[in-house]
DNA sequence: ATGAAAGCGCTAACAG
DNA sequence: CTGTTAGCGCTTTCAT
């Protein structure tokens, strides 16, 4: 139809760009990736031919040569929890800021797939991987990225990789020392799947730590899993209210995270367990629904969007060389926010 | 350190595969790919040059020449909004499980943001796009795709492409038939630019209908964000106070979606109105969160695992050639879930 | 049933 | 400053 178009309607390559332009493809090539050293003429000519055809780079061979994409895998815990949600929200935002895609992968909090997830995502010859989760044996992951592919591990620590979260167990610490304040003399931390158990074992560490100062008696993680609507067993939820009544009861939660809390605050609604005044209840996160009036969450604070910028930022620049030597980790401070679900304990 | 393997330590290709067996590339290839027509030793013989060299097929290479990935475009509104969450986790599931994975797209109810992420999906080459949301014009959208990529609309409709979706306009209108029964003679539509524009349009139909038959005024939908928590605006909040008091005030809401549902619960719980004696609120979508008590939401249920799957099906379907011709819709039948955000209207 | 060979579109030395 | 050339790893006719 236009004049100067070819019969075949197929998309036009370098080559097509460099025989309308009158050059060679090298130097098509090198106006492209916009590579100096190119006679201004010479650039302007081929730029008409590029415009004119309609040209535009074909990634696969591209990635193809390169043998990488710009794809970065990002691997959450679960997208219904509002944390992940949020954060891969924000990762996207930011690797797409750097003409980075993002390749979502939802693990559940199970290893194996997780395991599976990152084969895929290797595979896939991904640029990089963001864990804002992790389940299982660091070896495996090890393993299985075989050191192929840069990694940045976004609200927890590991060691043998770059690395950026917020401080768990000062965060935790913040909330015991609330707890502590408002009189409450026993308090426990509820542990999760739905929370990464390194930065688990962080927090419950803060607990301790706060505690042990004070002279109170920590227990050990109580693993609590919200029941699903489907599979709640009336003998669960006996065991755990009473955890919450008789003499020795415990008058407040630190949670694993939000999610949890919002399950527990449900979960003392439905049993008459009035929040604060029976029982008062911390959260981690500060997820949005946490400031909704009914719910009112008081919870530990995580700065979304620089957890998010920082590891956009550092896995682009282990790609990219930019960044180079041992692992770098990053620890931001946490902030209590408090709300209404705690209070001083009732008298009893 | 093996025995047999070579000096160079790099990643072994079909080549050096054929190599070892003593075949050519072709062959392996034809054992790779399972086409049938090799002689079952050579195939064997293959088998085991492969493993004992520990091959994997390049997928870029793959690619390359198929000029085609195996990675399903996701376009969602906002990852905030748990509905979009939910679908995103189920369609990231659905596509593994047929060896695809998802590239995800956060279009924050934006027509450009929308079209630029298109454009880089097109870009990558991604075997198909699934549209969780859209914003913008169609034929904007069509002109990106350039009839490139099978497209797939999950939970709205689009006449130009094959789309699964629940009949947002009867699930309305269970939702008015519900509330008239229920005595409410004043009830607003509320839509937000977090609900895709062709089902806010479909929902404010059925609104309309059962309201036109009942006799009773049907307005416009009332454009409505949830004040964010920094840009909260004293004169919106006042505006949209007058809406729920006077002598001809709104007594029940139908809302674009749960999280506008709850946003309005929120608004409702900071002035004073109680819901729902003073306001009938139901919402859209079944979110997780819409069945908790503290809010207890009554709002029509979107069959989520539903949509994800068939929308993954189709698509695929699309992409391997097993679906052909003209578009294809499917309808879901929505469903109405009472809870406890609706009741008769106060007596006045 | 198997092999030879021609690309796929682009990058990156290396020459000129 | 520009062109020549050799791949990247795999698929896919087309012979044999």
């Amino acid at each position: 139809m236009t004049p100067g178009s070819t019969t075949k309607r197929k998309v036009p390559t370098i080559f097509d760009v460099a025989e309308q332009a009158g050059v060679s493809k090298s130097t098509v090539s090198n106006v492209v990736r916009g590579s100096a050293g190119v006679a201004v003429d010479t650039r302007r000519r081929v730029q008409q031919a590029i415009e004119s055809l309609g040209y535009r780079p074909n990634t696969l061979a591209r990635q193809f040569v390169h043998q990488r994409t710009t794809i970065l895998g990002v691997l959450v815990g679960d997208l219904n929890n509002p944390f992940y949600a949020e954060m891969a929200k924000r990762v996207e935002q930011h690797a797409f800021a750097h003409h980075y895609t993002a390749m979502l992968c939802n693990i559940e909090g199970d290893a194996d797939f997780a395991l599976s997830r990152i084969e895929a995502l290797v595979e896939q010859h991904v640029a990089g991987v963001i864990f804002l989760a992790y389940f299982g044996s660091s070896s495996d992951i090890q393993a299985a990225l075989d050191g192929k592919v840069p990694v940045m591990f976004a609200s927890m620590r590991e060691k043998w990789s770059d690395s950026i979260s917020v401080a768990d167990n000062a965060g935790a610490q913040l909330a015991i020392q609330h707890l502590i304040d408002l009189g409450h003399r026993r308090i426990s931390y509820f542990a999760s799947r739905h929370l990464e158990p390194r930065a688990s074992r962080a927090r419950h560490a803060g607990y301790q730590a706060v505690l042990g100062e004070a002279g109170l008696a920590a227990g050990p993680p109580v693993y609590w899993e919200a029941p699903s609507e489907r599979g709640r067993t009336a003998q669960d939820e006996v065991e755990l209210l009473r955890l919450f009544t008789g003499r020795h009861r415990q008058t407040a939660v630190l949670c694993a995270n939000d999610l949890q809390a919002i399950d527990l605050i449900e979960f003392a609604d439905r049993h008459g367990l009035r929040v604060p005044e029976d029982l008062s209840i911390v959260g981690f996160d500060d997820v949005h629904l946490a400031g909704l009036a009914r719910l009112s969450l008081t919870t530990v604070r995580q700065p979304f969007d620089e957890l998010a910028q920082i590891a956009v930022a550092t896995v682009l620049g282990r790609i990219e060389g930019s960044i180079l030597g041992r692992p770098r980790h990053r620890v931001l401070e946490p902030s209590l926010v408090v709300r209404q679900s705690t209070a001083p304990p009732a008298v009893r």
